[in-house]
DNA sequence: AAAATACACAAGTTTAAACTTGACTATTTA
DNA sequence: TAAATAGTCAAGTTTAAACTTGTGTATTTT
């Protein structure tokens, strides 16, 4: 599976959509994290895992909280793959862009 | 459902995907597109509203044939979200662009 | 040190989304 | 005009992903 395939199939889901947007701009604990939601800890759990595999979370341990926020990197390949859908000619006008950024 | 969230949505699932890559570039039948998979043309048929409905393809009917064609509307509806999942500072710095380009 | 908190893990269940079947319409080809 | 092609539609089935349960560990609070 690539990247983008993991990015894409991560935001697939609403609730880990809506745990993305959540932490936009607010780092937060699993247990807040799941505060919102009709469902058990684990089960958002699960969906952690999955967002941090893509690379659209990362989380750290301190003591007994796991805290969160968003990765910069799963929307980057998110936003490459999305440029790579654009018809031909707005790839030239962007690879233009790019090589006078450059020089 | 927001429009971002039809089109996150729609791309979560790895057939819906491959047809979005298999038609960049190139306009193709509902028959070709569902050629290499291994399911039936109707199963085909329905990730393609999916991905109608999400603004990601748009088609026309010519004849018997439906000519399929992916859609820009959907791309910018994801491109959005994505920028506004961006740290803080990074959007000020893209809304001073906007502003720069303006005048 | 006892109790509560925050999370982790393995294994089983449930359900929504993917997929099929069978019947049908419209258009093109032989 | 008969047959083949291209797609449509409603209704039923299947399966992978979401979710739960039960148990266990490390950490913090009282």
């Amino acid at each position: 599976m690539t990247d983008a395939n993991k990015v894409l199939q991560a935001l697939g889901d609403a609730t880990r959509r809506d745990m993305v947007e959540r932490l936009t701009d607010t780092a937060m604990s699993v247990s807040a994290l799941a505060a919102p939601y009709d469902m058990t800890l684990t089960a958002v759990a699960q969906h952690l895992a999955i967002l941090e595999a893509a690379g659209l979370v990362k989380t750290e341990k301190n003591g007994r909280v796991r805290s969160c926020r968003l990765d910069t990197k799963g929307f980057d390949i998110l936003d490459a793959w999305s440029k790579a859908r654009r018809p031909l000619w707005q790839k030239r006008l962007d690879a233009l862009g790019d090589v006078l950024d450059e020089t």
